[in-house]
DNA sequence: ACGTTTGTAGGACAACGTTCTACACCAGGA
DNA sequence: TCCTGGTGTAGAACGTTGTCCTACAAACGT
């Protein structure tokens, strides 16, 4: 234990990030079945027990890609350079079905039943929170700008996380019944900015 | 094959439905993960074979388990009596999340990273068909009185479905940041009827 | 009443997560 | 310089999982 001390005594700290990346490689190559700590060890050309040295468990190494997974996320939400608060928005929304259609596996392993039991780590929450608090500087900055109501803006973040992560969610699962499921997606968007001004 | 004629070949479809029902015991007594071929056998008093006779293998066996949850959700979503259009819908969004609530296994595994791929069964896919078209039909209701725009009922089916499910899901994953979650719920629907009049 | 077909029971196999045991390596004292 | 102590590794091993194979019991058609 111990072992955020100063001194650095881990002599092989890039393994750690190898079998992270390992393991990434592996979800997006096998989906989350096929994540597996022995198929992980083999790609990152370490034996399976590194990952129990490194991360105590697979939940400890699917933890790591899942806070990746939130960094991420957070990163694609927030890469906007609009000035104009509503396009800054949407383009906030448009940013986050694009991560989720181009990250699938890293998506449904994040949302996934695998949060409420197997993840409930303090880390991985705060990740959560980080990218979150990226939605609600944005919706800060709508309403200190007319574009949105005034109100709490946690309370209208929430909102809009909730409709926006089960649009995506449900594409994921090939459960959008309309034709046009980027045209359904953008009606959302439309229907929050309109029921939030 | 052709098991769908009429003789009734089968002396003991009764075991059928004694796995279905000892799998969602299983399920809500030990979650996901402890829902084992063995157990769900042992649970229903068969040999863990039977699974393979019944259900082809254990995707089938929880094909059937979440068939068995959409019917309810579709039942839960339609059990409304009233006759006000907006009351109507708002009933129709709180027994969603009652149900939600009140079955978070079934829940999680029907909406899960399981269904974009272990269980793209033509006969869920119509299952969840039709619990959409309940919602549908109370979008249309409202749409004939006035209580929603008018337009096409499936597209705006959907933008509410997404809503109400990512709210839902983000709840059970214990990702609701705000104080209240019902509240928020109830937020999100006032705000889904304000945004779709 | 017999032969065929159907479903069951139990054991067996590969793969999984996890743990145990023995070995190689790196730092410090004589 | 050698020797000693501790850290991480490699490989085998255990229990459990999904799945399949083989032998046996029961039920139907003639």
């Amino acid at each position: 234990m111990t072992e955020g001390s100063a001194g650095g005594r881990t002599p092989s700290r890039a393994v750690e990030q190898a079998l992270v990346d390992a393991a990434e490689r592996v979800l997006v190559r096998d989906g989350l079945g096929g994540l597996t700590v022995r198929a992980v060890a083999a790609e990152a050309g370490v034996a399976p027990m590194g990952v129990y040295n490194r991360f105590g468990n697979k939940d400890g190494l699917v933890a790591a890609v899942l806070a990746r997974g939130f960094d991420g996320l957070a990163a694609a939400t927030s890469e906007d350079t609009d000035v104009d608060p509503t396009a800054r928005l949407l383009a906030c929304g448009r940013n986050y079905r694009r991560f989720a259609l181009a990250h699938p596996q890293h998506y449904g392993a994040m949302f996934g039943p695998g949060l409420s039991q197997a993840a409930p780590t303090a880390e991985l929450a705060d990740r959560a929170d980080a990218a979150f608090t990226a939605l609600v500087d944005r919706v800060r900055y709508g309403m200190d700008r007319g574009a949105l109501r005034p109100g709490d803006p946690r309370g209208t973040a929430q909102l809009i996380w909730s409709s926006v992560h089960g649009a995506v969610s449900l594409e994921l699962g090939g459960l959008v019944l309309t034709p046009d499921a980027a045209a359904s997606y953008e009606a959302l968007l439309q229907m929050l900015l309109d029921g939030l001004r």
